[in-house]
DNA sequence: GCACAGGCTGACA
DNA sequence: TGTCAGCCTGTG
């Protein structure tokens, strides 16, 4: 299976992070990224940033990291967020005065925001419209290794804008991409004319960012908001989707506001890191529906 | 068979 | 400025 036997082979992600296997599995497979799957309880394989790696919880709570094709420990590091000190980001959240994020906060302790590459986040979310994850994560498999540069141990990195723009509408529709197919094909050809076209969306002003992403074909407020938040370290951003706006609605006692305004009340109640108190009611709301379920079921 | 799933688009009021 | 049907596919 080729899993490494030296533990120096492996990378402590941030040695400030600890987490519990829940909310592990809730930042790798929650929705942030559908790069992750599960091989065992505390582990996780996949391809991101142009490297497979292997993605496991210490005892302690550690995350480790290992990749068999040469991925760099600087590379992995900043993508579980070490370069931000999301404790202080999470403390400046209005927690004290919010109980629901209070109680999302208790629910998963530690959580944070993962930073991928912009053009895999964009790729990814064009995908997921009105799709479960389960169902992103396939199509995404079946791009991969249909349309993506191979790898080592049979993986095959996510295909690039470049990779796209060579592929017609009929291939990708044949991957079940459905109507999805032809925004995959007009965004592939935008960013083959300007391949820098995502390289400002982390450092331009907010509103400039995002009105790059909402020009691409298939791209609404959401996903541009998911693909700044995730892939782009835009904490700011605060996508709105069934569930961020059921909790809202419900919680927040704000039953009859349309999306748009409850992306504004999310933007303005949170402030900086609104994206990452969204992250928290994100994951709350699922959990609590679940648990619903499970009780009235 | 039918509604709906982590939306976007274009048409129309 | 807001509302709504249509779009692909899989699942329950």
């Amino acid at each position: 299976m080729g899993w490494p036997l030296m533990a120096r082979d492996w990378t402590v992600v941030d040695s400030n992070l600890r987490l519990s296997p829940r909310v592990f599995q809730e930042l790798l497979d929650g929705g942030q990224s559908f790069s992750w799957d599960a091989v065992g309880e505390r582990a996780y394989a996949g391809v991101a940033g142009g490297h497979a790696w292997q993605i496991r919880l210490s005892d302690s709570g550690q995350i480790e990291a290992h990749s068999p094709t040469g991925g760099e420990a600087l590379w992995i590091q900043r993508y579980f967020g070490a370069e931000k000190d999301f404790a202080a980001l999470t403390d400046a959240l209005p927690w004290r005065s919010d109980p629901v994020l209070r109680s999302a906060f208790a629910a998963f302790p530690g959580l944070r925001i993962l930073r991928q590459e912009a053009g895999e986040t964009l790729l990814g979310f064009i995908c997921s419209s009105t799709k479960q994850i389960v169902q992103i994560k396939d199509i995404l498999r079946r791009l991969a290794r249909r349309f993506g540069r191979p790898l080592a141990d049979g993986f095959h990195a996510v295909p690039t804008w470049a990779d796209l723009a060579a592929i017609n509408e009929g291939d990708l529709r044949e991957e079940k991409m459905g109507y999805r197919a032809r925004f995959i094909c007009e965004t592939a050809e935008i960013l083959a004319g300007a391949p820098d076209y995502l390289d400002g969306l982390a450092d331009l002003p907010f509103t400039e960012a995002k009105a790059r992403l909402l020009a691409l074909p298939g791209v609404g407020e959401k996903i541009a908001d998911c693909v700044l938040l995730f892939g782009a370290g835009r904490l700011e951003a605060f996508p709105v989707d069934t569930w961020i706006a059921k909790i809202l609605r419900e919680a927040y006692r704000l039953p009859d506001w349309s999306t748009d305004a409850l992306r504004r009340f999310g933007e303005i109640h949170f402030g900086e890191a609104a994206g990452l108190a969204q992250q928290f009611l994100f994951a709350y709301a699922r959990a609590e529906a679940g648990a619903g379920k499970a009780v009235s079921g």
